[in-house]
DNA sequence: ATGGTAGAAACTCTA
């Protein structure tokens, strides 16, 4: 079984793009963020020709996911109950026995701002949500841009960003949280080095230099640990002509009742 | 400290 994150940053632009995506890696499970998009916008139908069924919690301009599946998928969820929010930042379906949680983290723009504020709540909502609903009992992953990257092999310049958003102590506490609830880094389990980026920003070429940031992750419970068998970032997609400003990053998970 | 780019939408906001 193979799953994939990618803020596709608009998924009307970046439809082609997608479906080579599709043919290229043939992933299993698809979380897609920033779609820009209300549900009845969302091409449905172009992916329902490549082979997969769209979930979608849609929002006019900004933010907004869904989920690409081959296989057809039981308890979806949309948004993390009990928590009032304008924003589609969450969308969760249980597919192949696996309970997959699509996430699109607030980004904060700036340390100290409101912004930042609704995204430390945010995620302490979400924690609180994954902790008490029992989810961690069978196979589960959460997965998408955390908008926070790690440590400091996860930033080019870890003294230039330390204390900023993506990377501000605030940040990491409340992913220590999340992760304290029995979930481990995908990637790190297959790769302990540094410059392994998943996003670059437009302005200043900054994807040629590789001045990047490792914020789209795997987060995996225990009974995923040992049928992981490979986490990559496809930086492929990164280059080309209009290329999101992240590149995807999937994982193999072995085993499983997967059809 | 500022501006650089991209996307959606509508001459600005978000990232």
């Amino acid at each position: 079984m193979k799953i994939a994150t990618w803020n596709v940053n608009s998924i009307r632009v970046r439809l082609d793009r997608a479906l080579a995506f599709l043919k290229r890696h043939e992933p299993d499970v698809v979380c897609l963020q920033e779609i820009k998009v209300v549900d009845e916008g969302f091409p449905e139908e172009a992916f329902r020709e490549a082979g997969y069924q769209s979930t979608i919690f849609g929002q006019k301009t900004y933010n907004g996911v869904a989920i690409l599946t081959r296989n057809p998928v039981q308890s979806v969820q949309r948004g993390i109950p009990g928590f009032e929010d304008p924003q589609s930042r969450v969308l969760a379906v249980t597919v192949d026995g696996v309970r997959v949680v699509n996430v699109y983290v607030p980004n904060g723009s700036q340390v100290g701002s409101e912004k930042f504020d609704y995204k430390l709540r945010w995620l302490e909502q979400l924690t609180q949500w994954i902790d008490e609903d029992g989810l961690l009992e069978t196979p589960f992953l959460i997965c998408g841009d955390f908008n926070i990257a790690p440590d400091d092999r996860d930033v080019y310049a870890p003294d230039e960003w330390r204390g900023r958003v993506l990377f501000h102590p605030d940040e990491h506490a409340a992913l220590a949280k999340l992760q304290g609830l029995g979930l481990v880094d995908a990637f790190r389990l297959h790769q302990e080095e540094g410059d392994h980026y998943t996003w670059w920003d437009f302005r200043g070429g900054m994807f040629w230099k590789n001045k990047g940031l490792r914020i789209d992750h795997f987060l995996i419970n225990e009974p995923l640990i040992p049928r992981c068998k490979s986490a990559e970032i496809d930086t492929w997609e990164r280059k080309g002509k209009q290329p999101s400003d992240h590149a995807p990053v999937l994982i193999t998970l072995e085993g499983g009742d997967s059809a």
